[in-house]
DNA sequence: ATTATCTATAGATCTATAGATAATGC
DNA sequence: ATTATCTATAGATCTATAGATAATGC
């Protein structure tokens, strides 16, 4: 899938099994079985078992390409970010042939948030049940993806096709469009009753953009109504 | 805690104890035992001998009060979110005594969010382990809390403090508002580098008002460099 | 009698490994 | 010989309940 993730893995998790190759592909069929059986059950009710057995091996082969059952959800997850990731770049060169490039990274991404909505949603739910050294790589991982916004906006402030602003300012507005994205994921079975995958775009777009400016500018006296119980 | 939530508790979990006051007070021993217990550990890798334990109780008892180790969980969300919709409803209260309603609400709910940062990631995590059945109920209570912000922006409007917009764009402004102080919790690790919580509150209210409008209104052409390689 | 509580454990798992077996290459 | 794979199971849980015991009120 990546090369990255590759890597990863095998500069990460020990293994018993010599052979680099057969590795790769043995830890690619357990990491699509564990997704699905992760997404369908959760990571504790899933078994080793269920796994060895989805993943086509027995119980004592899976355990010679990992060690312990933490590994394969760290495995998992790093393979759900390198797909994002890859998913956010490919939205970035994209959007640099377009007059509106903001808006369509925004529009790209959320489309990559929406397709892999049950892969977003298991890494907000079981990031925490990693071991504490592979918690930190996957949150790691997160604010990489974040970085991506933080380059675009960046160089759109230098273009002059946004206002300045300072870094700090700039940073956590990536980081609001990223969480926006995935808001799409774990509020969806709400936000899909009510808007389309588009209306969410449109709107959540302009909400980045500011361009429906929420706050009427100190309004006249005179047409306020003060009341005490004014909600 | 909250005559709600108990009302909920007697409701909806069954228990074989008669004496309605003694389930109330032997479920919130079990409650705040549980609490910590989650946070610390983690639904699933709490046991049941450690829930009784911390809730003062024999393992048998414990079983007299809940049906499942799952009926604790629900129990727990339900509590959860019975103090963050108390926190909130503070909040708008206090808000309706000042000149700028929506920065204080948004101040006083990101103030709960901060201290109630651990409760609001354990929702975020271990919602999915609950039966379908309290799923949802713990679903409607998020959709519920997030109702309060609706409301306030609707009056606001009414009362010409915002400008006019439709009710689906005023209802995810909402959602936004909500998520965004959520934002606080699950990246906090991150955040706290960089922002205090002032800082955060001060930059993330400018961003929900659309106050620092990043995106420039076509600037003049002659001043826009368009190379290939933007960003 | 009724209610609440406790101890002891049935019954059913689950993870990870030891040791046997098959396949491959020198 | 070396590498990869498998079967069988050790060892350690964990949830939930049965049945005994204590406390309370008629």
């Amino acid at each position: 899938m990546n090369i990255t993730r590759n890597i990863n893995c095998l500069k990460d998790v020990p293994t018993q099994v010599k052979n680099k190759d057969l590795v790769a592909l043995r830890r690619r069929q357990i990491v699509d079985a564990a997704v699905e059986l992760f997404i369908a059950n959760g990571f504790h009710k899933t078994t080793t078992r269920q796994l060895a057995r989805a993943a086509g091996l027995s119980i004592g082969s899976l355990y010679e390409y990992v060690e312990s059952k933490e590994d394969i959800l760290y495995l998992v997850c790093d393979a759900i970010h390198a797909e994002v990731e890859q998913g956010v770049a490919q939205a970035l060169e994209r959007a640099q042939t377009v007059a509106n490039p903001l808006g369509e990274v925004i529009r790209e991404y959320f489309k990559v948030c929406h397709e892999m909505n049950d892969h977003i949603l298991l890494i907000y739910q079981e990031t925490q049940s990693l071991p504490s050294k592979w918690r930190k790589v996957v949150l790691e991982n997160e604010i990489r993806i974040t970085g991506l916004f933080t380059s675009v906006l960046m160089q759109l402030m230098e273009d002059g096709q946004l206002i300045q602003m300072d870094g700090n300012c700039l940073d956590l507005i990536a980081h609001n469009i990223t969480v926006l994205g995935h808001m799409w994921t774990f509020r969806r079975w709400f936000l899909a009753r009510h808007y389309t995958l588009d209306q969410y775009v449109d709107m959540q777009t302009a909400f980045i953009l500011g361009q429906q400016n929420v706050a009427v500018k100190r309004p006249p006296a005179s047409k306020r109504k003060i009341t005490k119980k004014e909600f």
